[in-house]
DNA sequence: TCTGGGGTCCTACATCGT
DNA sequence: TCTGACGATGTAGGACCC
């Protein structure tokens, strides 16, 4: 006789992942404070052409910079632990951190080799586990459920064989958390930092979930939290504690309601394999802020260049967008937005930039800007525009589409 | 000396056609 | 013809995540 398999879902965590990267690069640092940001200077460039790549790891540490001597903008991406002692931490600004821990090493991110390591443990789960969800570089979901062994120890043979194959295949280590559902998994492999399983079953709900503040429940951030605190509602408990009714009066009939189901750790998302892009964006902090008119030359340049890039990045990967849209920061750190939704799907940088460029005439402008950001949305495949509008031709009904005017006489 | 970049999703509101 | 209800769609802003 068989016995319907429980739902066990993973959710797995890189350790310090951009830290742990540079580690394998530079194992001198091994167990000393070093963050990873900025970036704007290419310090691994520097380095490899006085040492040369093999001679990486007998770099002395006094060659390497220092969070006190960094100059510019920018904000931490990961810290190693060492670094965390001093209570240094992901977003963080460099200018403060460097005040906490000013002799931590501060190196820049180097993405073309982030995301070779995130593809290659992503594989490495695959080989054991096909049922996975990418939730960015360093973290995915497992539906442990139907593989086999997926049910032994609650999950957790599974998991020391996943940790120990993305460790023979990277040489990094991971956390990982085994539960009923991703809602739980997600606040389980927290649980146990580095390297470490946690399982949580249905019945641990109030002695492992209920006691943590409500703010590790993924989806509940700076915003909700102090809401929640304002209404004397700290841990998660708390929150299981009230009726659902008064929540959706608080926060809203959709967030409510969630709130209430995410207390008594009820989640029946699937773990989802593929999905298709929303939209595109790139966006650029300048090292200072610059004025509309004054420093008109400069910004239209960074302009056409973050379209070019959009462009580039859809076709690349072989996607149009139909809604264009803008993105400013001022000085004051306040931005503002704005999109228009266009007749006809596009990929072409020209297209981009005259209806970004007309985008610029519905915002104020007397400002300083601090950063500026181009967003292509609404998107498809770029195949399936071609058959459709081929279809149509053939039919003989399509519109003829006529090219966008030269990018003249904006703004900038 | 504040606060990156690339995303998703939700909400509120305006507009438009029925 | 006027008015209101309602759904679809577009737009703006913001919360949140990695």
């Amino acid at each position: 006789m068989t016995t319907e398999p429980v739902r066990r879902i993973a959710h797995l965590d890189m350790d310090a992942f951009f830290a742990s990267i540079e580690l394998l690069r530079y194992p001198q640092l091994k167990g000393l404070p070093v963050v990873i940001g900025g970036g704007r200077r290419s310090v691994d460039d520097a380095l490899l052409v006085k040492h040369g790549e093999r001679a990486l790891r007998f770099i002395p540490l006094e060659e390497f910079p220092r969070l006190k001597d960094y100059v510019g903008r920018g904000v931490i991406t990961t810290a190693t632990y060492a670094a965390r002692q001093f209570g240094v931490g992901s977003a963080m600004g460099l200018m403060k951190a460097a005040k906490l821990c000013p002799d931590a090493i501060v190196l820049p991110v180097d993405f073309d080799e982030v995301r070779r390591y995130s593809r290659a443990f992503k594989e490495a789960i695959r080989e054991v586990a096909p049922l996975v969800e990418d939730r960015g570089i360093d973290e995915v979901y497992i539906d442990f459920t139907d593989v086999p062994g997926g049910q032994r120890e609650g999950g957790r043979s599974l998991a020391r064989l996943i940790q120990r194959s993305i460790f023979e295949k990277t040489g990094l280590s991971c956390s990982v958390g085994v539960a009923p559902n991703k809602l739980i998994a997600k606040m389980a492999s927290e649980f146990n930092k580095p390297n470490g399983i946690s399982i949580v079953h249905e019945a641990d709900l109030q002695s492992l979930i209920w006691p943590l503040a409500c703010r590790k429940i993924n989806g509940i951030g700076p915003k909700a939290d102090e809401k929640l605190k304002r209404l004397h509602i700290h841990t998660i408990g708390e929150l299981a504690a009230q009726e659902v009714g008064w929540l959706i009066d608080n926060f809203g009939q959709a967030t409510g309601a969630w709130m209430h189901e995410a207390a008594w750790g009820r989640d029946s998302r699937p773990v989802v394999t593929e999905s298709e892009p929303v939209s595109m964006s790139r966006e650029t902090t300048f090292e200072r802020d610059l004025h509309a008119v004054r420093d008109k030359a400069a910004l239209g340049e960074v302009f056409t260049r973050l379209c070019e890039k959009v462009a580039e990045d859809l076709q690349r990967k072989g996607y149009v967008g139909k809604t264009i849209g803008i993105k400013l920061r001022y000085d004051d750190f306040k931005s503002v937005t704005r999109d228009q939704t266009l007749t006809h799907y596009t990929a072409d940088a020209q297209a981009i930039r005259h209806n970004a460029g007309l985008l610029l005439k519905r915002v104020p402008l007397a400002q300083r800007l601090r950063l500026l950001g181009v967003r292509v949305g609404t998107l498809a495949k770029a195949e399936d525009v071609a058959a459709l509008a081929q279809a149509t031709a053939a039919a003989g009904t399509g519109a003829e589409e006529s090219p966008p005017p030269p990018y003249t006489d904006q703004l900038f």
